[in-house]
Order: C-alpha cells, then sequence, then structure tokens
RNA sequence: GCCGCUGUAGCUCAGUGGUAGAGCACUUCCUUGGUAAGGAAGAGGUCGGGGGUUCAAUUCCCCCCAUCGGCUCCA
C-alpha cells in the first residue's frame, strides 16, 4: 500500500501502483471526468500512470493552468495526427503548449498549406477527437527511438534524440500517431471537444534562421463548445479594440511611408493625449525628489563607445551622422543613460548628494527590424519617462521601494487594478557574464526581492533572466480582456557607473562608486498609450480624455448659446468643442458616440432660456441625464477628475 | 532581416484580360431638427511601384515596396 496526500492534507492508502485517474474514480466519478492529469511530488504526470511510492498527489482540472497545458499539449498532437493523416510523408519538429493554446512546427515537404485548409484540418481532428484514442505512454531506448524516426525519415525528431540521454526517453501513441515527448497527457482524445486554428507562420528550426524554415500551425482546444466560442468572441473584442484601429478612428496617430516607417506622428488629440500623461507623471516625480533634465538627440561616437553600446550595438543600429567640417561622427541616441552619466559627472558629488534623480522625456531611436515594427507597440523613435538613479549600494532598496511606489501610483491612475511583478535575477550556475562584484549584486538581488516583498508585490523570480548589467524588476498588467503587457521596468546598473568611472566623495573621504538604477513607469509613452488604448477600448478617463466634452446644439440657431457654453466650461478647464455642423441631433449624438468624448450637451430652445444643458453620458442608450445649470455641471466634471486622482495617492 | 497572407477612393470593402464600383467620410444645395445615420447633387483612384507576356494587364508571370500574422532580435 502506498500513502497518498492530497491537497487538503488528508491522506489515503491505495495499493500500489494506483493511477491519479482511478484515485479521482474512488473520491467521486464527477471529478474523475474532468480530471486531466496529477501533480504527483509537484511533477505533473499523466492522469494514468500508475504511482508506485508515497507521494502528494494534485488532480488537475481545465481549472488549473497545468492542466490546460496538458491537454493543449495532448491537443499538438491530436493535430499532427491530423496532419499526418491528411498529408502523408509531413516531418514533425516541436508541438509545445503555450500561453493560449498550442502550436507544432511541421515540415510539409511538397504540400502547402494555407489558412482556407485550416478547417479541414480541424474537421479531422474533430474526428480523431471523437474515437477517445488513449494516449499510450510508452519508455523507449535511445536505440530503437532512433530506428523508429530513422524508419519514418524525420530528421527533427532524430536531431532532437541527440540532445536525450538513453534511459529518459519517452514516446506517447494516440491512434495511429507515435510521438517523441516527455508528456505528460490527457487520458484520451476524448477531452477535446472544440478545435480552433488560428494562424499559420513559418518558424526555422530550433529558432535558428541558418537551418530551415518550418511552417507552424497555431492552435486552441477547449473541452465545451461553449468556451471556444467565448474565446472567439474575445478575440474580436481584441481586434475591435486594437491600438492601430482605435487610433485611426479617434484620429490619435498615424503613419506615413514618406516620414518612415516606423515613425509615429501624432496627431492633436493623441498629443494632447500624450502630454497629459507626461504631466501627470512629471507632477508625481517632482513630488518624489526627481530633477528633470534635458537632453540633445544625438550623441558623439565617443559617448557610445565609453558606454559600450557602440562595440554591442554599432553596427545593427543606425548609420552616424558626420559633421561637414571635422567628420565627427555622431550617433542618434538610443538610449538616454549615458547623457546622464555625463550630466552626473559635471561636477564632483558628495555621498550627502546621494540618491540623485535625473528625469527625462527623452526620445531616443533605435533600428528595430522591418518585420518587427507594428502599430504603436514596436517603433524606431519612441519617447521613454526615463530616469535615472544614482546612489550608494545602502540605499539601492529603499530606491526600489519608492520607484514601486511611484509606478503602483500610475498603474492605480490609470486603472490597470492587475499586476504581478517579475524579478530577473542571474544564472543560478553561471555567473562569468556578469559584470559588477558578488558582493554588490548579492545586495542589489536581496534588495530587490526585499523591497518587492515589502510592498506586497505578487512576484516571480527568473533566475538567468537578469541583464549582463544588474538584476531587473519588471511590471507586467493584465488589461481589461485578460491580455498580458509588460509595462514598467526598474533595473540596477553595475556597468555603465564603471565604464563613466562615475564616483562620490564618501563619509570617510574616499572615492566610491554610486549604483545606478535605470527606471520607466510606462516603458515608453508610445507603447502606454497603445496598452492604454486597447485597456480601456479608447474610452480614456475623464482626466486624460482629449475632449470631455461635446455640445450638441439643437439647431443652428443655438450655435451661439453653444459657444457661450463652451466659453462658460473653458473658464473651468474643461475641455470641449461644440458639433456646429448643419445635421440632426441624432446624427451629431452618434457621431459623437463613436468618438467617445464621455459627455454630450444637448442645447436648444429649452436650454437657451433657462442658461442650462442637458446632459447625455457616452456608451448609455437612453442616456439623457436630465437639465442642469451649466456650473453644475462643470461642478461634476471637475469633482469627477478630482476625486479619481485623490483616491489613489 | 526571414517565411507566409494581403495591397482597388481618406476609411471599410466589392469587381473585371477590353484603362473601375458601393457604403461611410468630404464639398455644395435643400432641410432647422430634441437623444445612435434627413434628402439631393458633386468631387475624389496612373487599381502599391517597376518589368514582362498580350492587339490590350488593375486582372496572368517575375522583381521590388509596404501592411498584416509569425520567426529572429531588443541598450
Amino acid at each position: 500500500m502506498i500513502k497518498i496526500t492530497l491537497p487538503d492534507g488528508a491522506v489515503r492508502e491505495y495499493e500500489k501502483g494506483t493511477s491519479a485517474l482511478q484515485i479521482a474514480q474512488s473520491i467521486s466519478e464527477g471529478l474523475a471526468r474532468n480530471v486531466l492529469s496529477a501533480k504527483v511530488n509537484g511533477e505533473v504526470w499523466d492522469a494514468t500512470r500508475p504511482i508506485n511510492s508515497d507521494a502528494s498527489l494534485q488532480l488537475l482540472t481545465w481549472n488549473d493552468a497545468d492542466g490546460k497545458e496538458t491537454m493543449w499539449h495532448s491537443s499538438a498532437h491530436l493535430m499532427a495526427e491530423a496532419l499526418e493523416a491528411l498529408y502523408p510523408g509531413v516531418k514533425f519538429g516541436i508541438g509545445p503548449p503555450i500561453e493560449n493554446g498550442f502550436y507544432y512546427d511541421v515540415d510539409l515537404g511538397e504540400h502547402t498549406l494555407s489558412p482556407d485548409d485550416l478547417p479541414k484540418v480541424e474537421k479531422k481532428m474533430l474526428e480523431l477527437a471523437q474515437q477517445k484514442n488513449v494516449y499510450n505512454r510508452k519508455e523507449v531506448s535511445k536505440k530503437d527511438a532512433i530506428a523508429y524516426f530513422q524508419e519514418k525519415g524525420d530528421e527533427y525528431k532524430l536531431d532532437l534524440l541527440e540532445d536525450l540521454a538513453d534511459g529518459s526517453i519517452t514516446f506517447y501513441e494516440q491512434g495511429k500517431f507515435t510521438d517523441l515527448c516527455r508528456g505528460p497527457h490527457i487520458p484520451n482524445t476524448g477531452f477535446i471537444k472544440a478545435v480552433k486554428l488560428l494562424n499559420i507562420a513559418g518558424a526555422y528550426w530550433r529558432g535558428d534562421e541558418t537551418k530551415k524554415q518550418l511552417t507552424r500551425i497555431y492552435g486552441i482546444t477547449f473541452p465545451k463548445q461553449k468556451e471556444l466560442d467565448e474565446y472567439l468572441v474575445m478575440l474580436e473584442e481584441a481586434k475591435k479594440r486594437d491600438h492601430r484601429k482605435l487610433g485611426r478612428e479617434l484620429d490619435l496617430f498615424t503613419f506615413s511611408d514618406k516620414v518612415g516607417m516606423g515613425l509615429p506622428l501624432w496627431l492633436p488629440a493623441g498629443a494632447a493625449l500624450r502630454e497629459r500623461l507626461q504631466n501627470f507623471l512629471q507632477k508625481a516625480q517632482v513630488k518624489a525628489g526627481y530633477l528633470p533634465v534635458v537632453t540633445p538627440h544625438i550623441g558623439n561616437k565617443q559617448l557610445y563607445i565609453t558606454s559600450g553600446h557602440y562595440e554591442k550595438y554599432g553596427k545593427d543600429s543606425f548609420q552616424p551622422i558626420r559633421t561637414p567640417q571635422e567628420g565627427e561622427e555622431f550617433f542618434l541616441k538610443p538610449m538616454n543613460c549615458p547623457h546622464h552619466c555625463e550630466i552626473y559627472k559635471s561636477r564632483p558629488r558628495s555621498y550627502k548628494d546621494l540618491p540623485i534623480r535625473f528625469a527625462e522625456f527623452g526620445t531616443v531611436y533605435r533600428y528595430e527590424q522591418s518585420g518587427e515594427l507594428h502599430g504603436l507597440t514596436r517603433v524606431r523613435g519612441f519617447t521613454q519617462d526615463d530616469a535615472h538613479l544614482f546612489c550608494r549600494p545602502d540605499q539601492v532598496k529603499e530606491e526600489f521601494c519608492k520607484v514601486i511606489d511611484l509606478v503602483l501610483y500610475v498603474f492605480r491612475a490609470l486603472g490597470f487594478e492587475n499586476y504581478t511583478a517579475q524579478i530577473s535575477l542571474r544564472d543560478k550556475v553561471d555567473r562569468a557574464k556578469y559584470i559588477g562584484t558578488e558582493e554588490n549584486w548579492n545586495k542589489a538581488e536581496q534588495s530587490i526581492i526585499e523591497a518587492a516583498a515589502e510592498k506586497g508585490l505578487k512576484t516571480v523570480i527568473e533566475y538567468g533572466e537578469a541583464a549582463f548589467y544588474g538584476p531587473k524588476l519588471d511590471f507586467m498588467v493584465k488589461d481589461a480582456i485578460g491580455r498580458k503587457w509588460q509595462l514598467g521596468t526598474i533595473q540596477v546598473d553595475y556597468n555603465l557607473p564603471e565604464r563613466f568611472e562615475l564616483e562620490y566623495t564618501g563619509s570617510d573621504n574616499q572615492k566610491h562608486r554610486p549604483v545606478m538604477i535605470h527606471r520607466a513607469p510606462f516603458g515608453s509613452m508610445e507603447r502606454f498609450v497603445a496598452v492604454l488604448i486597447e485597456h480601456c477600448a479608447g474610452k480614456f478617463p475623464l482626466w486624460l480624455t482629449p475632449e470631455q466634452v461635446a455640445i450638441l446644439p439643437v439647431s443652428d440657431r443655438f450655435n451661439d448659446y453653444a459657444h457661450s457654453v463652451l466659453e462658460e466650461l473653458k473658464n473651468s478647464d474643461i475641455r470641449g468643442y461644440v458639433d456646429d455642423r448643419s445635421e440632426k441631433v441624432g446624427k451629431k449624438i452618434r457621431d459623437n458616440e463613436l468618438k467617445k468624448v464621455p459627455f454630450m450637451l444637448i442645447v436648444g430652445e429649452e436650454e437657451n432660456a433657462s442658461r442650462t444643458v442637458s446632459v447625455r453620458k457616452q456608451g448609455e442608450t437612453g442616456g439623457d441625464q436630465g437639465k442642469m445649470s451649466i456650473s453644475d455641471f462643470a461642478a461634476l466634471i471637475n469633482r469627477e477628475v478630482n476625486e479619481r486622482l485623490a483616491s489613489i495617492k
């Protein structure tokens, strides 16, 4: 008999060799029907795999991330089976589960596959799924595994096998398909009830562009058709929120081939939004002791030789600008830190001066490969909400705490309620690639972990993800429809202070090297605005939105009154405009609804006579909120704006 | 940069081996209206660019360019 410990602490006894699925059946038949896989002593196993010794056990269902992963991994195998049935001779690369679904990289040989072919594959997958084929785990020797794939002629699997140790190789087999796979898998294909293949893309074998390009097919599956339908609705919603589409519809920004790809042009409404965001952060930063600085858009080659960026990125970057007479070389600045280091060096610093915090909304230019450009999220010219903190090693933790406060303030102000932090530390083993002393690294890593814990952040620690110059903390937010974005970042840097020979005089009258911290709560204005647009679907918070009210005269006769209302509102710092086109109110309401202006004020005979406005709120059908005096309306708006900003302090 | 899809009016999109169409937007006129589209007329396109096949190419072929979906990269 073996002892099985369940998550609630209960211990049950079973025959040796009992599987998780059988244990589930002993608890409840309904539970057993939903078990996809199981966590045995912290490791995810097939639910059908016999357990031979005492173990802790957690049954995994569709409600567990690991359960979903198992399902999608099995779905990749199912897709492979379907592809093999439809396109004999197809070869397979890798087919892992991903955050939303799975993919499989395949070599179709003579065949080609277009999106039009996907429904056919989906149909085949469902057909195979209904056979409820069991996923059989089989341990094989390396020799047999190689023989199998040699016979099959699948060089990719053979390539993978080279890296695997004999004795640890397993095959999974379902229906007519056998794959080299570590597993685990769901009990049988019958769990897969709904299938959608989403898109096709090229992907190099092992991500190496010198190797052959395979066809990557992305898909997702669900245990219920309804869940697939909901997922598809979510995708539709994401499409509607696409910042590139909304950016055009709301006249926020545009691109021009003549100006150059990846170089956004901010239209008046977008510029207003962006400027408001900047002012908001600037104000918070000044309050937090930051010192705004301004630096030019180009820097001498020498600056980047000193910083080390020239060596690392020089050839891949934009080419230098040369002065006509002297032939001096300048680069468009790809980051602000070297300039800020020189500001630090502009005079001797004392330990009493630290920390020093230089902040700049600095526009930088980076060469991004053409295929990588994407709306505002991936551009060649963008403005960072940058700042560099120079401090003593013993101040790192406190500075981190302060930056975390600032970042969370920003998130709350903009309605990002759902966020996590990723702490990136050194690789646990390989430490050769990191610059800086062991002592400083340990101190900084510890400081970050403590600061995050003190601020109650939900964190994940990733080893080996630190930059060569220091550990970092990145913020990931979840937007209104559940997508994750990486926004703010805080990074420790030991490299630049060294390279620029930054110093301060300590209380011991000796020279010391300051620690530098890069940080950007937004990341970049461009990326942040893009995420914000998609998060709020273009309906910006009242304090931020480019236009707060649209005044709609019922007929031309009331245009004068409408303009006088606007003047009065402007005096109360409210932003708006009069829609004085010769159109019917219904038309004006529709157009302004689509522009997502938060408030519409309808004015006509009655309002003119009583010096009032009829208020309509955006997004509420039949949204007439009744009449109100102009000053009451102004007070209403200002109260809403101030309360919102005051409540998040 | 690589692979694949796409490229027709400002936007969304039809369509054809015989040099083009709709809706919205725009302009003008009529209409002066009460909570999500009033009516009429007009203007607007070297059908992404270049080359080829053809009597004739927006349509077929090739090469570029750009978009989109991925890959790779990301100070």
